[in-house]
DNA sequence: ATTAGGATCTTCT
DNA sequence: GAAGATCCTAATG
């Protein structure tokens, strides 16, 4: 007999390396489930970030305040602030406890867009909501008080839907978006020709104010 | 479509 | 003290 299809993905598909994971997630939907309301979307592009042996990833440098959850379990959410107003989000991967993960750069919003619009007033059509991984974190409505959630768990807030990654041949891969070192690394993964992907910016070093000439 | 500059503050050096 | 896994607006082609 065959048994029921899971509700979500569960541990086992985010124990491995993150940049096995990243293109596997490509198609699925992701699950928003705050007090706020329900946003669904489709994820459409994903970096990966491998622990201690990735200079980009956030975990490289060991564990600090901020990147304690990418050192846990695989399958909960590392939520970040950065740039002073932002926060994005990845999931972390394993295998087992190795401080890596994906970020999540952009996806397509399948349902819940109406919440999706009030918490993203500055987007003016539906492909710019969640099109980069800022306005995707802002979208879902995903801050602090996300950081470190399950998503494997039965009844957690975010979940990702089992559904159908797409065929190989519509992925996408290349250099991941502003990051400064390993520039070169090809683990930035999209569904080709998806308008809500976003556009890939090399890293510019922020100009310091000159406070005189 | 592409470019440039500013916003804003946490995090780690 | 300096940089950052970014976004917005305005100006220009």
């Amino acid at each position: 007999m065959p048994r029921p299809a899971p509700a979500a993905l569960g541990r086992a598909f985010f124990d491995r390396p993150a940049e096995l994971v990243a293109p596997d997630l490509l198609g699925r939907t992701l699950v928003s489930d705050l007090p706020e309301g329900a946003v669904e979307l489709r994820i459409t592009e994903v970096e990966a970030y491998s622990g201690s042996a990735d200079p980009a990833a956030h975990s490289y440098r060991g564990m600090t305040a901020r990147n304690a959850v990418m050192f846990g379990e695989p399958g909960h959410v590392y939520v970040y602030f950065t740039y002073g107003m932002h926060f994005c989000a990845n999931l972390v991967t394993g295998p087992g406890t190795t401080a890596s993960g994906v970020l999540l750069r952009a996806g397509e919003i399948r349902s819940g867009e109406e919440l999706a619009r009030r918490r993203r007033p500055s987007s003016r059509s539906a492909v710019d909501l969640a099109r980069g991984p800022a306005r995707l974190a802002s979208a879902l409505g995903f801050d602090r008080a996300v950081n470190g959630v399950d998503a494997c768990s039965p009844g957690t807030p975010v979940r990702i839907l089992p559904g159908s990654p797409p065929e190989a041949a519509a992925v996408s891969a290349g250099p991941r978006t502003g990051v400064s070192s390993a520039a070169d690394i090809p683990w930035r993964f999209w569904i080709a020709d998806d308008p809500t992907v976003s556009p890939y910016r090399r890293h510019v070093p922020k100009k310091r104010r000159t406070p005189a000439g």
